[in-house]
DNA sequence: CTGTTAGCGCATTCAT
DNA sequence: ATGAATGCGCTAACAG
């Protein structure tokens, strides 16, 4: 048994016939009669060969049927983040029902241009962490969409995250209500603190500012005002962050009844520091989140929450990316009313 | 502007030098002088070449940088497991470290066929749902290594599952108890059920067998028996199959008081549904889970369980899998003593 | 329907 | 330290 693995041409030899007619064989039926190509196949299997070398395919044909998602922040904290991972879920889908493969790409990567010459495409879930990342993805040429964000000239896929925090807000405030924002990524800082008068960053498509932006206008709309020492900054979605934050907000003076978070990971741990500080949800305390994770409706009390359909952005993203459609997607989302107000 | 990307060819006729000067710029430092070096990565900066295209460099050199992770089951299933997701988390931090790039490869794909050529290495997380899957990669000549199962001569990372099982049942069970065990993926039934005399599948390597040896050690060497249909099929570790099962333990007559988990996701829903239940933990039911989730130390009361250290192993398996490793390894565990025993 | 040929873009001898 | 030539394994034109 030779452990060299067989080639074309070592196949088109054995059988005596030309190479073309094998990488036909396996690549278009429709080049030679069924029989021959049945006939072919079974000497192939017989002898071993798997068909034509996937390495070489794609440097002749320029397609690899791998996609790449570019994800905001590294593999390793995407994947432990529910939102983050229901996307995942909802691309894979797509991806392996058409046949083509997932690569995974960290946001905090020097560069994309380690893959771009054999990736068929890129699906950029949220701003990268390295904004050189979204540069050079604007200056290639393989397909690209750009999800929870924007980029210069590719399509993208978004909720209306304004609009979305504005009616959240909007239900959830009384007008005598004394508000507190658990924002995400509003400032250039890496620990959890009130903005104060700190610079918003990236203010133009963050997600993020759009949402602040929603909730300013339910604020203000029920004649109230929110000073920015009521609105938290917290770097990550992360639970030991948003712990941090519930605790200030929580001990702060005088103690706000409504908070406003920019996702559901911080509502949950507000939701149970309040509890275990026996503050009572919602009579003293009324909770808003953002995403609509699973978890979020096992708690007792469940969440009220901003449900966006992760998985169906995930899929819309790959179905969008592999037909190469060129338009901006606004996906629907969902008020889920729960427990919390 | 040229929108035809440059080749090495390209670039060595406009600098006057030839294509492998360029190449051994990019490539290999040592066959120029430094100064030259420099100079020729400058222009190639400046006319925006920005180095050997891949897809050739995988074809010429047969490596690409890409590891791919064969996942037990889908994608979708997976990122949304957490003991996997930790798995990932750890693989993923160790390659990206080492410039290396992850493919995820679903274990209920059809073959790996259309990756093996490009691909340097695999790394199995689990027996894949297709069996196929483990064939083929035994059959082809890339390094390989499996994780928390074996394949044929491959090296394998795994916990000592007997051992570990059997440490936490002796623990939590007394003399005189009545014990059930909630198992994962024993038979071959796609819905929740006892196992009675159903024959059990894979029993060679599966780890659900060698932890359902270790508890039924533990349970006879306090002199008590367990009978088959004191013993639950769950598919998979997913939640509303896990409720399904604790339903029909809480419901069953004479009520365990022992129940011993074959994973944390399985415990945690047999926990809440006793707690709705108001059954007292652990002075009327105690509980014991697999694997050391985060959430198991989040909930009151917090779990009794073995702690894997799953993105150790996920580093451990990507490291071993680089260095090309030979030998099998077999990874530490901790039994974590919490509040449901 | 089949065979011949010319690259895809590069890395690596082997000369110089 | 450098340049010319060879082929990695395949596919798409084209010719027959």
């Amino acid at each position: 048994m030779n452990k060299n693995k067989l080639t074309l041409k070592d196949v088109a030899l054995q059988l005596g016939v030309s190479t073309a007619t094998i990488s036909n064989a396996f690549n278009r039926p429709d080049q030679l009669s069924a029989a021959r190509r049945e006939a072919i196949l079974a000497e192939c299997e017989k002898i071993g060969y798997t068909g034509p070398n996937k390495a070489a395919q794609i440097l002749r044909k320029g397609r690899s049927n791998i996609v790449a998602l570019i994800l905001a922040d590294s593999i390793a904290y995407t994947v432990s983040d529910p939102v983050a991972s229901t996307f995942i879920k909802g691309v894979s889908r797509v991806l392996q029902q058409q046949g083509k493969h997932l690569l995974l790409y960290a946001g905090d990567s020097e560069s994309i241009l380690d893959v771009v010459d054999f990736v068929d495409g890129f699906i950029c879930y949220g701003a990268p962490r390295n904004p050189k990342l979204a540069e050079e993805v604007v200056r290639q040429t393989k397909p690209a969409i750009t999800v929870d964000f924007n980029i210069d000239g590719l399509p993208s896929i978004n909720i209306d995250n304004e609009k979305a925090a504005y009616e959240v807000a909007s239900q959830a405030i009384a007008n005598d209500d004394h508000v507190a924002i658990l924002g995400l990524r509003l400032i250039d800082s890496p620990s959890t603190c009130r903005i104060y008068d700190s610079p918003l960053i990236e203010v133009e498509s963050s997600i993020s500012h759009r949402r602040l932006d929603g909730y300013i206008r339910a604020i203000e709309e029920k004649g109230l005002i929110i000073e920015n020492d009521w609105i938290w900054h917290i770097p990550e979605s992360d639970r030991s962050f948003a712990k941090q934050a519930a605790k200030e907000v929580l001990h702060s003076s005088p103690r706000p009844n409504t908070v406003l978070c920019m996702s559901d990971i911080i509502a949950l741990e507000l939701l149970q520091s309040a509890l275990s500080l026996g503050i009572k949800v919602p009579e003293e305390l009324k909770i808003t989140g953002f995403d609509g994770i699973e978890e979020a409706e096992r708690t007792r009390p469940n969440l009220t929450t901003v449900c966006q359909a992760s998985d169906k952005k995930g899929e819309m993203a790959a179905t969008a990316l592999l037909e190469s459609r060129d338009k901006d997607e606004i996906l629907p989302f969902e008020i889920k009313r729960g427990e919390t107000f």
